[in-house]
DNA sequence: CTAATATTTATTTTT
DNA sequence: TAAATATTAG
């Protein structure tokens, strides 16, 4: 790859990356884009030229600002840039755009109104605060809900607009027109709870930035260059944030890929990287298409696959060095979802016979539901597996009750925390005791915290509502003393113990409650990795922690946007049937542009792979109640036949029904596939018995796997059948007469 | 305040 | 169908 291996090189590691690449490091000043398909070092680029930056003394580590999207890109950058440097490097502007701004914002605060302590909320209680909100305004929440009205809220922060700036055309007339005030309102509130939602962070910022002008300077003054990783995910609040930043120096470089832009409905506006030359004149594009990760055919087919698209920059990737061979991606019709699951597993059970580890397979799955019967499936077969997304950890509800908790310690206006623990543990303040509570406060214009403290000591509540609130304000004050007195780790302790909270899962006899006590620990135990409590706070609220520790050699079972960015030897990618992918409502909503969406997503879920893609799709799939045969996919058209191997299963072609059968013929089973037999049993087909075909209790039958039995009982298609070696629950088409 | 009952709604979710 | 949420009854 190095071109002049005469000539000294003083750069060592740019002889290890290729032309291309090196021009996108090389390339330092003005405006860049680099277009980086899958799998063509991307992160290498941006890492080395973050390094070259410092190594060439172009800029110090404070003069470079580099943006990410998640927090796990942000990490993985500053640890490939220590290692390159050889040592940690301290005051970098490396990070989220979410925790770029709320430092910045932090520095700030009061210019918004806000101090420096303030919370950032979640989506959680963002909601909760506009139903508050919503119902002081005396908007029927029936007829329009919350979860509505904070989506607009949502799409007016990501295209920039504060309340006075949302004009007509940009308001969906929610709540007979009162959009814009409600807003309005929410905002004011958030000022007052001294807390900024995830939306805040960036319209304060940009807002600073551009009525402050000794904000922008300062900022212009600090960041000589800008890196920005996943251009094609920008909003445009992120996009305007980053113009004002860059437009002094013009030394800004976007990495990105225009065919992995899959988040649209998140307000990601793929235009940004469509447009970059014309918002950044005289700016260079440099294409990386050597593909460094998947085999000729995975490449052939995924390149195919988006080129049905029309809006897009134009890539295409090539198999770097010789893996110009390799396995056709198959793609398999089934005849229902738990046939599909039955042939994923038993591939995968070959695969782990074949010595293949099991942390290099992924299941990739369009919609969270349908990774249900791959779990139950791998149970069955014993295989390990890990569900990657879902619950996380900070969103569990003790979790979340222990940070209310040292919110309204660290920030006693926090009255959102406040009203979330002020009975939790019970108290016996319910209803009535609150609503005082909140008359109080807003009557006099405080805080609940210290509203709670006014009603302690007058004879408004009484009795045990009465005594348990001045015990909450006493014990409050008294964990407040003790923070400055023994630090945060031995406080935050005590408080949850002194005021019940972990002895309320204690008394618990649910069978979560042991785990969720676990848990607590275990959020004890990290505070003690930040000095303050304040950043601990600011951490759970910006790097809501995802990534369960990858453990033990296990499947990988997530929906493919979750699998943006991995790779794995062997992919699965079940269920590409019309309606769910591409997904009907995606359809419904986006029209053309969404199904260009979808196509994205394939082309991310087809370029995970390495070595090995399976494609399926069922002919059946239960959609809630019923029932419903399938069409497949027309992706499933737009692979290229050459790099294909298709296979149908006995179960479909044996009933060509409908199109959805006859668009592939049978190919059958126990067929040759690149020299190697597929035996039937590894796919369990057998023919479904007709409707008629019943079974009832007494009947001998025949089980491929478990021999002869004999019926015990029947539950509709499901039987207990006694065999030798025990009685097995199963489907009664597994099973034939004997 | 809790428990039973009715109603709703089911795509993706980087922060 | 089934889970989550909202409402109502006790």
């Amino acid at each position: 790859m190095t071109g002049h291996p005469a000539i000294p090189e003083p750069y060592p590691y740019l002889a290890r990356l290729n032309p291309e690449q090196r021009e996108a490091v090389e390339t330092l000043d003005g405006p860049l884009l680099v277009l980086a398909g899958a799998g063509t070092g991307k992160t290498r680029v941006l890492t080395t030229r973050f390094a070259h930056l410092l190594l060439t003394g172009r800029a110090h580590p404070g003069q470079v600002l580099a943006v990410t999207f998640t927090n796990k890109a942000a990490r993985e950058m500053r640890e490939r840039i220590a290692a390159m440097i050889g040592r940690p490097v301290e005051g970098l502007w490396l990070g989220t755009f979410h925790s770029l701004c709320a430092r910045m914002l932090r520095r700030h605060a009061e210019r918004v109104g806000l101090r420096s302590t303030f919370t950032i909320l979640d989506t959680d209680d963002q909601l909760r605060l506009l139903k508050q909100v919503m119902e002081a305004e005396r908007i029927d929440l029936k007829r329009w809900p919350a979860q509505a009205m904070m989506a607009e809220i949502q799409r007016w922060k990501d295209r920039a607009l504060i309340p006075t700036a949302v004009t007509p055309a940009e308001d969906s007339g929610y709540a007979n027109g009162r959009g814009r005030d409600l807003y309005a309102a929410y905002q004011r509130r958030l000022i007052e709870l001294n807390a900024a939602d995830f939306g805040d962070l960036l319209l304060h910022v940009t807002e600073l930035l551009k009525r402050e002008p000794d904000v922008l300077e300062e900022a212009h003054r600090r960041f000589r260059y800008i890196l920005v990783d996943e251009y094609q995910d920008t909003n445009l609040i992120q996009y305007l944030w980053l113009r004002l930043l860059a437009q002094k120096h013009r030394n800004i470089c976007c990495v990105g890929d225009d065919d992995q832009s899959i988040y649209s409905w998140r307000g990601a506006e793929i235009e940004n990287i469509l447009r970059f030359e014309r918002d950044f004149p005289g700016a260079k594009i440099v294409r990386l298409e050597r593909n460094y990760r998947s085999t000729a055919p995975i490449l052939a087919a995924a390149s195919a696959l988006i080129a049905h698209n029309e809006g897009r920059l134009g890539k295409t990737l090539r198999p770097a060095g010789a893996s110009a061979e390799g396995e056709k991606v198959e793609v398999q019709a089934l005849w229902d979802s738990e046939e599909e699951a039955r042939a994923v597993g038993a591939r995968i059970e070959a695969l782990r016979r074949d010595g293949h580890a099991l942390a290099e397979i992924a299941i990739l799955v369009r919609a969270g539901f349908q990774t249900r019967a791959f779990e139950e499936r791998l149970i069955t077969l014993g295989i390990p597996y890990r569900v990657i997304g879902g619950l996380r950890f900070y969103e569990r509800a003790e979790i979340r009750d222990a940070m209310a908790y040292m919110r309204v310690l660290h920030q006693p206006a926090d009255d959102l925390a406040f009203e979330r623990i002020v009975n939790v543990p019970k108290r016996g303040l319910g209803d009535a005791a609150l609503r005082l509570l909140h008359q109080t406060a807003r009557r006099e214009s405080i805080p609940l915290a210290l509203a709670a403290d006014r009603i302690a000591q007058s004879d408004a509540l009484k009795g045990r509502p009465r005594a348990a609130l001045a015990q909450l304000v006493r014990d409050f004050a008294r964990w407040r003393a003790m923070l400055d007195r023994e630090g945060h780790v031995a406080t935050v302790a005590a408080m949850l113990d002194e005021s019940g909270y972990t002895e309320m899962w204690r008394q618990d006899r649910s069978p979560e409650a042991p785990g969720r006590l676990d848990n607590l620990r275990e959020l004890v135990r990290a505070i003690a990795d930040f000095e303050t409590l304040g950043g601990f706070l600011e951490h759970v609220a910006l790097v809501m922690e995802n990534d369960q520790v990858a453990e033990g050699d296990r499947v990988s079972l997530m929906t493919l946007h979750a699998a943006k960015g991995l790779e794995f030897d062997t992919v699965f990618l079940p269920g590409w049937e019309e309606g769910l992918f591409p997904n009907q409502r995606a359809l419904d909503e986006g029209g053309a542009k969404a199904l260009e969406e979808e196509r994205r997503l394939a082309y991310v879920g087809l370029t995970r792979a390495r070595r090995r893609a399976i494609v399926s799709w069922a002919a059946n799939r239960r959609i809630y109640a019923n029932w419903q045969s399938c069409i497949p996919s027309r992706f499933l058209a737009e692979l290229p036949e050459e790099h294909i191997a298709r296979a149908t299963a006995s179960s479909v072609a044996a009933r060509p029904v409908d199109a959805a059968a006859s668009v592939f013929p049978a190919v059958g089973f126990g067929g040759t596939h690149r020299g190697r037999v597929i035996e039937a049993g590894a796919w369990e087909v057998a023919p479904r018995p007709a409707r008629a075909d019943r079974f009832s209790v007494g009947d001998r039958v025949f089980h491929q796997k478990f021999g002869y039995g004999t019926v015990q009982s029947v539950d509709g298609d499901k039987l207990d059948v006694a065999f030798p070696t025990g009685v097995k629950r199963l489907l009664d088409r597994f099973v034939e007469r004997a």
